[in-house]
DNA sequence: GGTTAGCACTCAACCATCGAGAGTGCTAAC
DNA sequence: GTTAGCACTCTCGATGGTTGAGTGCTAACC
């Protein structure tokens, strides 16, 4: 008969994974090594603390628990999360009370974009006791909705670009002569009457076709140059922009609490690439995603864990939110919410562009 | 004969101000205590270590430094800080190297006025290795500079409300009826035809003052009734945006290698009216004002020094740049860097807005 | 008078030791 | 397969001694 360090390290029977579950469970709410005994006292296994000494060793050398030292109790690695994770993924749903709060509060928000973002960002960071995150719906490839042109000052004007899935850039535009005000209106109708619905590269296209010497037509062509450009460093940007709310929540947890755990979960929010990344990732997965520590990246999201959700129109821009924590997080809270949040901010995307 | 112990605190002869000096500059560069002999051996005081004690006795009794243990070198305070920073304010500037590397970076950036305050953000804290700060110009009370209103669905539409400024808003505005575009843009020649150059106050009036019942009407009221709504949101807020750059700079600082120290400071940093006020003291004071640890608030900024300038046209629009370090900072550095930077941010708005 | 050498004193930091306690892994009995 | 029993391991906290940096005081010096 097999002894038991040669089990096969196969999917879990149902005792195993009860007691990974409550290994879990018990070191997401103490942030301590959690011990046999403490584990049949407080969850009702039916069965003495050496049987549950076995199976942790089981667990063990599966590679989902770890000994921080021979006299101290088990605690989950990535992989044991990883399967705890995939376990209750399906099952978890968010508590009416929190559902309502929810959509109470998305009720009471101001009809701006930007608020949305920061609203979500809070509610998840409110609810998870972790940092809520939210980009805005990115579109793949951006189209003109509006262009106004505004007369600043001698040879300056300000651009303002309407995007067809609702972002508004401005930049400031230089003018080779001075242009009156009247002048520049004609102008703007003729760029919306042109323009509008068009792509970076089309706009580009226009652009550069002939245009005349006289005033109007150099004008015309300065602010759709500027246009095309604004428009494809939008479109090349992986990620808009970012919305963290709740940063102060992950400074609490004890595993950050020296700041040089910090520095690295800040600097990984400030790579853009990266985010990039994940949202790409993330928006192709249709539902929540969850990286636990160093699955991605190697060292510098170690302790971390992020779930995510995509939310907007599949193919045409998406958007994520989700929260961050460390790898110790309460994910059937944070799963549940962040499912229940995209999918407000997916019916949100649905009422305004349908 | 008066003993040491009642020697008067009134300003610091010379001698005293050297070795207070001394003192800071090499805590500043060590962050350890300093004692006397490490003092004369390095900043050739021309004097015994043991008159350095007499005079550091003075300086703690005078409160300008402090003592973390009896058998311990000395430690600036607060207070010590203080009459260092004023003693070497008129003094300073920033090497030229520094400022031609800052011009140019400035001359290299997009014309779009979110980058400046990035950009200004970011300047200063690769400069002094402290966290970079920086607020956009807010007017006192904002003015109507042009309106657009684009339709998005049904009964919605996006306004986009330029005003004097610079600042761009855009809000959302539900519709009670459906409106084609061809017709908000009448409105809209109406709206700018009407509400440019008013304030808050006087856009409210004319959205309140009759109107008839038909479809245009209407909708003019209701575009009008949100502009002076977002208007009056705008001038309430006492900031408006904090750009941030470089906080890992700080958390990098050993004063801060356990996040509690660092959670105040984000939580100050997140606090508006907190900014707001800091804010308009600056603007009102003209010059670099500097402030150091708890000056202001009482704990929370315990160990956190600002170095802020005010920019922009006073009594108009003034904005704020600086820095935020641990107290323990390069003051020379950071007070000649924000000094440059708030002179070339005057610049670029008298450029602007002349 | 201010300055300085000399010296006793203080105290954090470091290190080693030790006991207590928690929790394990193994073995043998059930 | 489960469990009681037990020896074992290792962290944690307390204790105590040593070291060294730096002080404050006193008395001599200029």
């Amino acid at each position: 008969m097999a002894r038991r360090r040669d089990r096969p390290i196969g999917p879990l029977d149902a005792r195993s994974a009860a007691i990974l579950r409550a290994v879990i469970e018990e070191y997401v709410a103490t942030a301590q090594p959690v011990g046999s005994l403490t584990l049949v006292e407080r969850y009702g296994l039916g069965v003495s603390p050496a049987t549950v000494r076995n199976v942790m060793a089981d667990l063990e050398r599966a590679g989902y628990l770890h000994h921080p030292h021979t006299s101290a109790g088990r605690v989950p690695t990535d992989a044991g999360y990883r399967v705890y994770v995939e376990s209750i993924a399906d099952e978890v749903t968010l508590a009416p009370v929190d559902q309502l709060m929810i959509r109470h509060q998305f009720g009471q928000v101001e009809f701006a974009s930007e608020h949305w973002f920061r609203l979500a960002a809070a509610t998840l960071a409110a609810l998870t006791h972790a940092a809520g995150l939210a980009t805005p719906a990115k579109p793949r490839a951006s189209r003109v909705k509006r262009i106004d042109v505004v007369s600043i000052g001698e040879r300056l004007a300000s651009l303002v670009l309407v995007l067809a899935e609702g972002p508004v850039k401005q930049v400031l535009v230089g003018l080779e002569e001075g242009v009156r005000q009247a002048d520049l209106d004609a102008v703007v109708r003729d760029l919306n009457a042109r323009l509008v619905g068009l792509s970076a590269a089309q706009v580009e296209r226009i652009a550069a076709g002939p245009w005349g010497d006289e005033t109007g037509p150099r004008v015309f062509r300065a602010v759709a140059e500027r246009v095309a450009r604004v428009m494809r460093e939008f479109d090349a940007a992986s990620v808009e922009d970012v919305f963290s709310e709740g940063l102060l929540n992950v400074m609490e947890a004890p595993e950050f609490a020296q700041s040089a755990k910090l520095r690295q979960v800040f600097a990984a929010l400030q790579d853009r690439d990266y985010l990039g990344r994940l949202v790409h990732d993330v928006a192709r997965a249709g539902d929540v995603r969850i990286f636990i520590g160093a699955e991605n990246r190697s060292t510098e999201m170690h302790g971390v864990s992020l779930v995510l959700a995509p939310y907007g129109r599949p193919g045409r821009a998406v958007g994520v939110v989700g929260v961050l924590g460390p790898t110790r997080m309460a994910y059937p809270q944070a799963i549940s919410t962040v499912r229940y949040v995209s999918g407000l901010m997916n019916e949100l995307v649905d009422h305004l562009y349908a």
